[in-house]
DNA sequence: TTTCAATCGTTCCAAATTTCACAATTGAAA
DNA sequence: TTTCAATTGTGAAATTTGGAACGATTGAAA
């Protein structure tokens, strides 16, 4: 299949996350009108987004939650699991290292790794915390995929470049900085200020 | 001046950010150019942008970057300070308190609500844990703006609106549950999972 | 002084995305 | 059985976004 744009594949994890939801409370038929009422998206969109995959409703019925889950996720995922890595367990890295949210779903965080002596060797959440320098060894070893960056942002450049000669093919980067990897490496960057002051400047009448 | 889309505001804080680190490092002039190799964003996007407020470039030699900075600020935040209010200071919503990015910038956490008598009362990072009853009166009396969401996702939509009863206008909602509010208040979704899951499809094969 | 290379700002065009309109399908109700 | 309303899936139109091209400006070098 053709690869999708990412904004498509955002929403349809967004779907995929709400059919979760649904079928917590039960729901076994959803419709995209529905779905839009619960994400805020519009009916149409949601129903192209859908038809980039195999045919799955039925007209006047609608999605079967469970199968529309199952088809979405086959396409997007293809049952792979994320392996992810965190560089940093201060305020932020320990706060994700915590989440439960991804052990029971398609992510798991298989490392962490810490600058800090007084750090390493801690476990939190089941998750260890090792030096840097052993970065490379267990990235390859687990398997990882992905890195996040939650160090201060003086060394986020050293870090990126460390994660990239580990062999890590995308990182997210909550520093507030902005980072040069080769083109082969994607980043996603997360900062909350900016986050914050955007939606600020929309509610400014 | 025409309201700008939501695209074209966040690429401009992201300007905004970066003109703050070249002032740190005393570059007083900088291009489209160079800021297009830093951002990573194509130099005629980024002189677009910037072309949406009043000239401030001058050929062949760049932009002040101190010019440049105030010229953004002034369009987007008009001195304006965002003042923000916290629901839950648990792992995620404790290390956004401790978080001293804010402090010297446009962004000022100036209260925090959980529903735990053990929390409240406690000072974090100099802002304290009050009631969440209490969230009505402080968020007017201290003119808060847009409030954070980190409580488990069961109590996401009841939080969600109190807040809005409470009087905000922008919720920014890290809980991985969509909420349901009025027209008139504006939600971003910050879903880790989504985002580790969004970079993960894109570097598959 | 003249030429030149760097850079801005803008116009025009292409690509991507969203919305609109509607045919096709389907189970239920008349 | 026929009609009907709800819903999917999709082609076409409209809108938004990004990119290419290029003239205008400017300080520096010849
Ligand atoms: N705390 C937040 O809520 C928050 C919010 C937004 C962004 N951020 C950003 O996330 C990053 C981390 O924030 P924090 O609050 O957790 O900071 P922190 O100081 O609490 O933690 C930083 C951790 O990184 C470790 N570290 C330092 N250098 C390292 C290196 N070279 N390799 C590996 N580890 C290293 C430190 O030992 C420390 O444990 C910062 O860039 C911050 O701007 C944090
Ligand atoms: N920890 C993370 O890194 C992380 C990452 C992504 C998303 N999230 C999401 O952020 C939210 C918070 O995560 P966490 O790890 O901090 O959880 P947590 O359990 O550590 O903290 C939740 C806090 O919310 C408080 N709370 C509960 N009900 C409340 C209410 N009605 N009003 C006010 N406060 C209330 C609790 O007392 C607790 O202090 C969750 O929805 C989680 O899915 C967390």
């Amino acid at each position: 299949m053709k690869k999708l744009p990412r904004k498509i594949i955002t929403r349809v994890l967004l779907y995929i996350r709400t059919l979760e939801g649904l079928l917590k409370e039960k729901r076994y038929l959803v419709s995209s009108k529905q779905l839009a009422d619960i994400t805020g998206l519009s009916d149409v969109k949601i129903r192209k987004d859908i038809s980039n995959f195999k045919k799955v409703g039925r007209p006047r019925i609608g999605y079967k939650t469970v199968d529309l889950k199952r088809t979405l996720e086959n396409y997007l995922l293809q049952n792979n699991k994320l392996h992810l890595v965190i560089f940093g367990a201060g305020n932020l890295g320990s706060a994700i290292l915590k989440y439960p949210g991804f052990h029971r779903s398609k992510v798991k965080l298989v490392a962490a790794f810490d600058a800090s002596k007084a750090k390493i060797g801690k476990m939190i959440n089941g998750v260890r915390i090792y030096p840097v320098e052993r970065a490379p060894e267990i990235i390859k070893r687990r398997h990882a995929d992905i890195g996040i960056i939650a160090v201060p942002k003086e060394r986020c450049q050293e870090v990126a470049d460390y994660m990239v000669l580990s062999g890590l093919h995308g990182i997210v980067n909550f520093a507030p900085c902005s980072i040069s990897v080769p083109a082969k490496v994607q980043v996603r960057n997360m900062d909350f200020t900016i986050e914050f002051l955007s939606l600020f400047c929309d509610i400014q009448k």
